[in-house]
DNA sequence: TTGAAAGCGCTACCAA
DNA sequence: TTGGTAGCGCTTTCAA
């Protein structure tokens, strides 16, 4: 199977070593003469040779290949930033071996096979690490960043969202609009991203008195966006706006809601994060709070690039902002 | 950089033969006592060596790895395709390097460096192969597969929904509902799926008496279909009925109808392609033709490990049936 | 059962 | 500028 032509087909028939065939290849063709590489080119054209990148890999120890894990590639926040990365990777000629976590899987089965496979580095979007993974990462010196998450008391690069300020960014809006009544629909309980954006939404509320928050639990999707908000909005003592731990919870509420005779925001506001592309549709008109999503990416190729040039290089956190999105699915109270 | 441990340092530090250490890390640990078995794990683990795969590709010339090329994963369409995939494809032990063709980017450009990493097999997504690519696979007989994509007249494997028979489902459909004027808005012209879904409409109609269809263009995204909807919309003679190449294009359209003030199904009538998940929310309960899409992926599995086994297997081309998805995006119209 | 040795396809060193 | 050669880490004969 595969290429059967190698290098040394390619010398045999071009009269030449099989060295200044490799030469030609990899880019030392400074040190070779016009005439013996347009014959080695003409010969490997002839037999329809193409280096194999798996013996240049052995060779130079090099794969320039990076390992990207997603657990979560059908939320609609992630198409987006897998084809971005994509993109740029391959822009930077390198290739991309995606590995994703089945439900259930954790991610620490998965990077032993990426190791092994000499990945260049890992991005790890959506998910964590155990320590003793971290650890075994750093042992290899295979830089790690983590998207979108981060890890507390670890030594571990990650770019993520200020998801502290964008909670309480969203329960400022919701106050200043005269709501008072609030509640929250949960992601998955150990996220950090969801728990950072609540607790900045709690502790905007507190410092303006409110303690009460109705909470539901959901785990990122529409579906139970759509459950939660269907519990909490058929209690007797029903809230005036809702916090959703991202779009697709919120737009799953949105429909919820609507489902039970309720109008948004003319009963409910709601508020989700991410500003993904169906938060802007027509029927839903979500507020949110948008990530900057391509500056995410650049400011992860960026660590990337640098912690390959210096595995030595201390780990990072970078935070990004993200803005209000102002869009129709809130609307303002009379306060009191 | 990387796994600085070899099998040669474990070998040294167990007392044993380097070739011993390979035997049971290759699964020829049969051969191998249990005693000396133990003793190389323990110091395989006191040195924290895993084995370089590429060097085991180097010497067995399998990599296990499989191509992916999807040109268009924010489609909502794929990112449940592109999951499936991977889950499948890792519980079969095979590693998966993702390529995706940026706009204007050739998928042709794309498969060199793919053959070049000695892909076990191609699978190519919403997207084609010129002659030329076609035959620089067959020559280094890595199998290709087609995945949702057709190409006439060449010699290719191909899993595709049965887009010809989908089309006049949908025009039987919205004809046996008392509908008599119809629009379409296409997807990306020379797509086979579009065409084959256009083509069955189209005859359909053609068959009961119906020759106009009023064409718009679209790109099978949301907003190409919110635009080509108001166009279509705004002239005078209004269809009754408007068929999308696919959902995401049926739901931008939905969109554009409504912000022009019509209803749906009330006014018109919109029928979609694929059954993504936004297909089923509230806001737009789309009828679709719904692709069997477990099914096409476990056929296009099917073919691949089929053609990895016998590199000489015919291609053959498989079309899988779809089903309509009755939403209440259409309502019957009163004949006549 | 074990070890020695060859070699996968390539790059890079050293000599010529 | 070119060729000879060593060797990346592994698997797999062949002998012992």
């Amino acid at each position: 199977m595969s290429d059967r032509v190698t290098s040394k087909d390619v010398a045999r028939y071009a009269g030449v070593s099989q060295a200044t065939v490799s030469r030609v290849f990899s880019g030392n063709s400074a040190s070779v003469t016009p005439e013996t590489q347009s014959a080695v080119l003409h010969s490997a054209r002839a037999l329809g040779y193409r280096p194999n990148v798996i013996g240049r890999m052995m060779r130079t120890r090099q794969t320039h290949i990076v390992g990207i894990v997603m657990a979560n590639i059908t939320n609609p926040f992630y198409p987006y930033v897998l084809e971005k990365f994509l993109q740029r990777l391959q822009q930077m000629e390198r290739q991309v071996l995606l590995f994703t976590a089945a439900p259930e899987q954790s991610v620490d089965d998965l990077l032993p096979l990426a190791l092994q496979h000499q990945v260049q580095a890992l991005i790890i979007t959506s998910a964590t690490l155990s320590s003793a993974m971290i650890a075994e990462c750093a042992r290899a010196e295979t830089p790690v960043i983590l998207f979108n998450r981060t890890v507390t008391g670890e030594s571990i690069s990650a770019v993520c969202a200020d998801n502290l300020a964008g909670g309480r960014m969203v329960a400022e809006l919701l106050w200043e609009t005269g709501h008072r009544h609030f509640a929250y629909i949960t992601g998955e309980p150990d996220t950090s991203t969801q728990v950072d954006r609540y607790r900045g939404y709690r502790d905007a509320l507190a410092e303006r008195g409110i303690t009460q928050i109705a909470l539901e639990h959901g785990v990122y999707t529409y579906e139970s966006g759509y459950r939660a908000a269907q519990t909490l909005l058929r209690q007797a003592s029903r809230p005036d706006a809702l916090f959703c731990a991202n779009d697709i919870t919120a737009i799953g509420a949105m429909d919820g809601a609507r489902d039970l005779g309720l109008s948004v925001p003319h009963d409910i506001s709601i508020v989700g994060y991410d500003d993904i592309p169906m938060a802007a549709w027509g029927a839903y008109q979500l507020t949110t709070v948008s990530q900057e999503v391509d500056v995410m990416i650049e400011t992860t190729l960026e660590m990337l690039i640098r912690r390959v040039a210096d595995p030595h290089a201390l780990p990072e956190l970078r935070l990004i902002a993200g803005r209000l999105k102002l869009r129709s699915s809130i609307q303002p109270r009379s306060k009191g």
